[in-house]
DNA sequence: TCTAACTTTCAAAATAAATTGAAACTTATT
DNA sequence: AATAAGTTTCAATTTATTTTGAAAGTTAGA
């Protein structure tokens, strides 16, 4: 396999992986080029390697920059913008867990905290099943969210080191 | 906020975690309203609840099915079948980290296995970083795979327990 | 200020995904 | 075997998402 070929297919693939995780393939496809590029991008780069529109190009990078996984670069005597990714994976697992953290756990635990205000009837078998889930769903929320928020803040070999520890 | 409301709030709410999941908004409905019914239902059941045709109805159920989140259920005496979803969220959690492990994970490792065939040039920058790219992947996702395998064999509060202890 | 390089926006078009519903299929019962 | 209850399939349709590309908006420098 040659470099076209495997680059070709390490696109693809970071683009599969992503769609499965409710990222748009494209969005995935523009971090896994920036992932594998030594220098940083520009749009023009962008576009033409993965033969996109200029709109396209430059909303999956706002994006991005969103997420918090690639960075704007300025080139002196450039005028236009460049784009670099973080480029450790272990960086880039903790990002996107603190802002799906962010985006996901906190709106649900919201919600139940709103629905546990429900009026039951106390022996209707379908309000106490109603608050049963609403409870039991907020307890396991709450310590996979402390656990993660834990997680984030240490780096990677002290977490696998710990794990390690817990699971030999 | 009344039982009615607060059902239509929560399968609402399942609905849209689940889009961010990669899951449809009907298939996370499906499961929300199983979540919370103490009987068992039926196609028909669903069908009427969610106001969805009897085909969307199936496939979800079918997909639910083979995601291991719920189970069909044979009633005395009746001859449809009928549906019920494991409640305990922790259990819910280990099936679904189980499944994405087998579809996911998997094939990414297949991929970077295979991608450290490329041919590359010694000196080539482009060449290095997608192999040094493909080779932190694999490091990063073999640790995180390591993990999540130990961590679904646990049950719930083994696992609190010792993260707790780890985090303190 | 004016121009040119560059970025952003957004309505329209293209593409992808979910949904319907009726027909085909399966299975238990008489 | 015939019927009826129930399940599955799938082509056509609907809905949702992504993409395009040209126009509008910015900004740096002459």
């Amino acid at each position: 396999m040659n470099y076209e070929e495997a680059k070709e297919k390490f696109l693809q693939a970071w683009g599969t992986l992503g769609s499965s995780w409710g990222i748009s393939r494209t969005m995935a496809q523009v971090h896994a080029l920036l992932l594998i590029s030594p220098d940083s991008l520009c749009t023009e780069d962008i576009m033409k390697e993965l033969q996109i529109s200029r709109g396209n190009a430059n909303m999956n990078l706002r994006d991005l920059i969103d997420w918090g996984l690639i960075f704007r670069e300025l080139k002196a005597g450039e005028r236009k913008e460049f784009f670099r990714a973080e480029k450790d994976i272990w960086k880039v697992a903790k990002q996107i867990i603190k802002e799906r953290r962010k985006r996901e756990i906190e709106p649900v635990l919201q919600i139940m905290e709103d629905l546990k205000t429900m009026e039951i009837e106390p022996n209707n078998k379908k309000h106490l099943a109603l608050l049963e889930a609403v409870n039991h769903i907020e307890g396991v929320v709450e310590k996979a969210d402390f656990a993660l928020e834990k997680a984030i803040k240490l780096d990677e070999n002290a977490l696998v080191g710990a794990l390690f520890k817990l699971f030999k």
